[in-house]
DNA sequence: TACTATTTAATTTTT
DNA sequence: TTAAATAGTA
């Protein structure tokens, strides 16, 4: 056997951790330090060299990103697809778990998976229906309250009101929403995961079975798992799996959403005997970039311990600049970039990293100015659209009558004269009778209700069977054609004046093609709709669609793991903006910051720029703050100021933003304010000026903007440029 | 039902 | 400051 592709261009402690023997392996991996190749090879290694069945395997990673990327890569490796590898996310392999064994996990066959948007919208509802007051009961926190006992484990009747009568309606309202999730077949992601526990935690054959056939567990980002995740890894393995888990405890920044780093710690000890491989050499990073990097975290305590190093040059000092505000510090960030692409480089080789979402908008709007092509990270996936969302509702209901959620959606949506008090009787049946919405309509249309909204509620009722019935039998991308027609949500959308009815449209169509080259899986017993559905709620889709266009990355730090970029900015670093206020007085809480500035640097590959403000407007108000504690933790000899803080102690403005505040603060006739006048804006572009009212700083015009639309804008804030 | 005025709150995000 | 949610009005 030639082992050679597999082993090839690893380094010892990488080979050691491939070839480890059949035992409970952790692997504390670095940044940059080939985290995924471990494991990549590590899968090739048992398939090839020690000849066990793609079968016999099972590896997990947190998105579906990384399982994808982890699958493709295997199968380059070892030159054969591995159909039946199981590898995917905790929720998907809970998922695929719970769609086999629906019975045994007591779940209905087509039971749906509602995201956590629905799952809010479904809280709210249930408030409303129990007539709680929801500025008391906060419909987020008690989400929050819900995924973090499923998180843990725990079911309400875990849970002990401990003698607080606060708790005690938060429990409550936590079994109210599992009656609802019950009767309308409903699992939310949580759920997922808590059911597949229990699913294999009582089922003793079922148990032997997944032990029997996974003889080898791989974990990705094994810091991150949850009570319930790691419950489930321990389950499976029992005694006689090996699970392999990589991670890095100081790369550990979701504990906000129940990730627990300890399991790190804790692994060696349920698992005795645990061989330990660290993988310190990074692959990425300059020297100096990698020693900040070291220097900085070794302020954490209760750390594994690790030392990144690297064979490769020096590099470049890491440089900080103090901006005067965020304006000035968006605009040094531009020069920079100017001078990057300027030299030849791509843009796409370029992020800017920051702590918080609304950072990005100076920064935005520099870039726009400047006309350099950017993209920003997160945002509206394309699965979440509200348009989409309501296609998806449609084809749920047909799936699935009961699905309350679904129902409350679309029930007039297009509006077909079901009007809020009509839903409010259908609810209150519903509730009365313990019964779906669904039926609750069939009810309440017969008897209760007058004469045009009865009409209207049998109306959409026929609307849906006829769908179901219209769509049986069609392949999939035809069922959502039909549906995005018959329902009348694309015509619904048309009349949407502008820009926005027309992308809505085109989302709905894009949907189409989406189900066109969804492949559903001919191993699942579900239908293809239901697998679609399944699929969209798992799988969200991309951001953006541009992502080849080569442009500069914007993102938090938090969406920045994983990744690397040649020149990297670091942006706000302030004390109160990173680490964040709300983290700063709790010591772990400044930890895990202090992580996440850990993962920040460790992006960079050959430069990295830090950046902070002396001033900066947060929530409308001017804030003054210090540098980033962080910045101080960096030694001396690795950082070199771009400008001493004592030269900015007075604002320097720049050409463009003296003349933006004297055009911002004049009346509105020197700016040559009429009806008609062709006017820029930085964001909405292009257009003509319908309206005017008020005086001075609270002067407002009304323009219609070729692509964006009519909108009122205040002119102290808008930046109007005059077009001729 | 749609548009407008007012209030409120404001990390991080994947599934 | 601003975005989003809610309340109020035509």
């Amino acid at each position: 056997m030639d082992v050679t592709p597999i082993l090839e261009n690893l380094n010892d402690a990488q080979r050691q951790a491939v070839t480890a023997p059949a035992e409970p392996t952790l692997v504390i991996a670095g940044a940059g330090s080939g985290k995924t190749r471990v494991l990549v090879h590590r899968a090739a290694w048992l398939i090839d060299v020690e000849g066990l069945s793609p079968q016999s395997l099972l590896a997990v990673t947190f998105t579906n990103k990384a399982a994808a990327e982890m699958r493709g890569r295997i199968e380059t490796l070892l030159k054969l697809p591995v159909q039946n590898l199981w590898i995917g996310t905790f929720h998907g392999l809970a998922h695929r778990m719970l769609r086999r064994h629906w019975r045994e996990a007591g779940l209905p066959q087509n039971f749906q998976i509602i995201d956590s948007d629905d799952q809010l919208r479904l809280i709210k509802r249930l408030l409303k229906n129990l007539e709680i007051d929801d500025s008391r009961w906060v419909p987020r926190e008690i989400q929050w309250f819900i995924n973090a006992q499923k998180d843990e484990g725990l079911r309400p009747q875990h849970l002990d009101d401990e003698g607080n009568a606060d708790r005690r309606q938060m429990i409550s309202l936590y079994e109210s929403y599992e009656e609802i999730c019950e009767r309308g077949g409903l699992v939310d992601f949580a759920e997922l995961l808590l059911r597949a526990h229990e699913l294999l935690r009582d089922n003793a054959e079922l148990l032997a079975h997944y032990r029997r056939r996974f003889h080898h567990l791989l974990v990705d980002e094994f810091q991150d798992t949850n009570a319930i995740q790691y419950a489930w890894l321990r389950l499976l393995a029992g005694d006689q799996g090996v699970p392999f888990v990589v991670g890095d405890d100081d790369q550990s920044i979701y504990r906000w959403r129940g990730a627990r780093v300890e399991h790190i710690h804790r692994f060696q000890t349920d698992f005795p005997g645990t061989r330990v491989v660290k993988l310190e050499q990074n692959y990425r990073s300059t020297a100096t970039i990698l020693n900040a990097a070291n220097a900085i975290i070794a302020n954490n305590s209760s750390r594994l311990g690790k030392n990144l190093w690297t064979e490769g040059a020096e590099g470049e000092a890491i440089r900080i600049y103090s901006a005067y505000n965020e304006r000035d510090e968006a605009d040094f960030v531009i020069g920079r970039l100017r001078d990057w692409i300027d030299q030849g480089n791509a843009r796409a080789d370029s992020a800017i990293l920051y702590r918080s979402n609304a950072q990005s908008r100076v920064l935005e709007e520099g870039l726009i100015n400047a006309r350099i092509p950017y993209r920003v990270y997160g945002g509206l996936r394309f699965f979440e659209r509200s348009e989409i969302k309501d296609a998806l509702a449609y084809l749920r209901l047909i799936s699935n009558r009961d699905d309350d959620s679904s129902f409350e959606r679309i029930v007039n949506k297009p509006t077909r004269g079901i009007g809020a008090r009509t839903v409010e009787l259908m609810r209150s049946y519903a509730r009365a009778n313990a019964c779906p919405l669904w039926r609750a309509a069939g009810a309440t249309a017969s008897n209760d209700l007058n004469g045009r909204a009865a009409n209207a509620v049998s109306a959409f009722m026929s609307l849906i069977e006829r769908m179901a019935r219209e769509t049986s039998g069609l392949e999939l991308h035809d069922q959502v054609d039909h549906v995005i027609y018959a329902s009348g949500l694309v015509d619904f959308f048309k009349k949407d004046k502008g820009e926005k009815g027309e992308t809505r449209v085109e989302n709905l169509l894009e949907l189409v093609s989406a189900a066109k080259s969804f492949q559903p899986d001919p191993a699942e017993e579900m239908s293809p709709l239901d697998e679609f559905l399944s699929h969209a709620a798992l799988e969200a889709g991309e951001g953006q669609a541009e992502a080849w266009e080569d442009c500069v990355q914007l993102m938090t730090m938090h969406s920045a793991k994983g990744l690397e970029f040649p020149l990297v900015f670091m942006c706000g670093m302030e004390d109160g903006l990173f680490p964040h206020q709300r983290s700063i007085a709790d010591p772990s809480g400044l930890e895990e910051e202090r992580r996440l500035c850990y993962v920040g640097i460790t992006r960079a590959k050959q430069t990295l720029f830090i950046t902070h403000a002396e001033q900066r407007r947060l929530h409308g108000m001017d804030n003054f703050s210090q540098p980033s504690r962080f910045i101080g933790e960096i030694p001396d000899e690795h950082v070199e100021e771009i400008r001493p803080r004592v030269q900015v102690s007075r604002p320097m403005r720049s050409a463009e933003s003296q003349t933006r505040s004297r055009r911002s603060t004049a009346p509105a006739s020197e700016l040559g304010i009429r009806l008609g006048q062709r006017v820029r804006h930085k964001k909405f572009g292009d257009g003509v000026i319908l309206n005017c009212e008020g005086q001075g700083a609270h002067a407002r015009v009304e323009v219609n903007f070729e692509a964006a639309g009519t909108k009122w804008l205040v002119l102290t804030y808008a930046n109007l440029e005059a077009v001729s």
